[in-house]
DNA sequence: CACAATACCATGATATACCATATAATCCCA
DNA sequence: TGGGATTATATGGTATATCATGGTATTGTG
């Protein structure tokens, strides 16, 4: 079962080559596929990343959506014609292509951020900076009682 | 079932190494992962940790397709971002990432505390005056609640 | 033919696996 | 019940494998 957890920051070369953490390489070789699908993320400055049968089940719910809809037609060309397919080389790097990354304020390191079933792409400061914030909001909150209700929902 | 209890305090080696108490470790062994997953508690300054299964949960729970909702992002990321995945060396051993120790202000030896469900990672000298900090308060209560009790006992 | 994308090879650093010993806990038999 | 034998555990050190990264060769393509 793939987790994708932790943060790891890798330098990217002057080819565009990163290294996709080997931790996160074992959950997303798939059968036909062996890399990682990604596209920029709707909510922040980040790209979007999970493995090839994940989008796979993306699509599939999109298609179950009414034909005529227009959550179908916005949700299709939103995810599905923005998604680049990146296949890992023969070391486990992946090429990021300019587009992601002048989108996610990424230059020189990339941040590979876990979570749980997908992981993001983020500028190391960027990213920081995000976390710091939000690690201060949960603070004030109940974190047993959010892990507690979590699981509850599971044994739906 | 698990039950983490008691206190262990054990050395952590020059390389970073600290033995898992092996009462412990029996519960932590699990199908996909032998190890202990932790991260930075918000409470205290100490770290949590908790077996992989457990994790595996809170991960599950987040919305697969929900790529929109603020609080599920801010949430996972911050607790699934933020946790490493630590595995026993064949002698039972995990690697304490310096990020964490630092956080916890732990150096020489860590202190593991058990909280039933889970368990803590506590510098000893932290761990000692927290714990009787918390025992004076207990006791405090302990004492209003009887002088309670007591007054109710004279009204008879 | 030129260029870009991909495949292939090399290397230092780091983490992991492996082995060895000391110490503490447990067991077992007298 | 005492005390030696045995096992389990914590800890220390060394060898090996993995990983991230850099570079070169080769293929494909316009």
């Amino acid at each position: 079962m793939r987790l994708f957890l932790s943060q790891y920051t890798n330098k990217i070369d002057n080819k565009g080559r990163v290294s996709v953490p080997a931790d996160y390489r074992i959950s997303l070789k798939t059968q036909f596929f062996n890399g990682i699908i990604a596209f920029r993320s709707f909510k922040f400055k980040t790209i979007e990343a999970l493995d090839y049968e994940r989008m796979q089940k993306i699509a599939d719910s999109i298609d179950d959506l009414d034909f005529f809809s227009q959550n179908k037609n916005d949700l299709s060309t939103a995810i599905l014609s923005d998604s680049y397919k990146l296949p890992f080389d023969s070391e486990g790097r992946i090429n990021l292509p300019k587009d992601l990354l002048s989108f996610a304020g990424i230059s020189r390191y990339a941040t590979f951020v876990g979570r749980g079933s997908t992981f993001q792409i983020w500028d190391p400061a960027i990213f920081k900076n995000y976390l710091h914030k939000t690690r201060k909001s949960i603070k004030s909150k109940n974190l047993s009682l959010i892990i507690k209700n979590k699981q509850k929902d599971d044994k739906k």
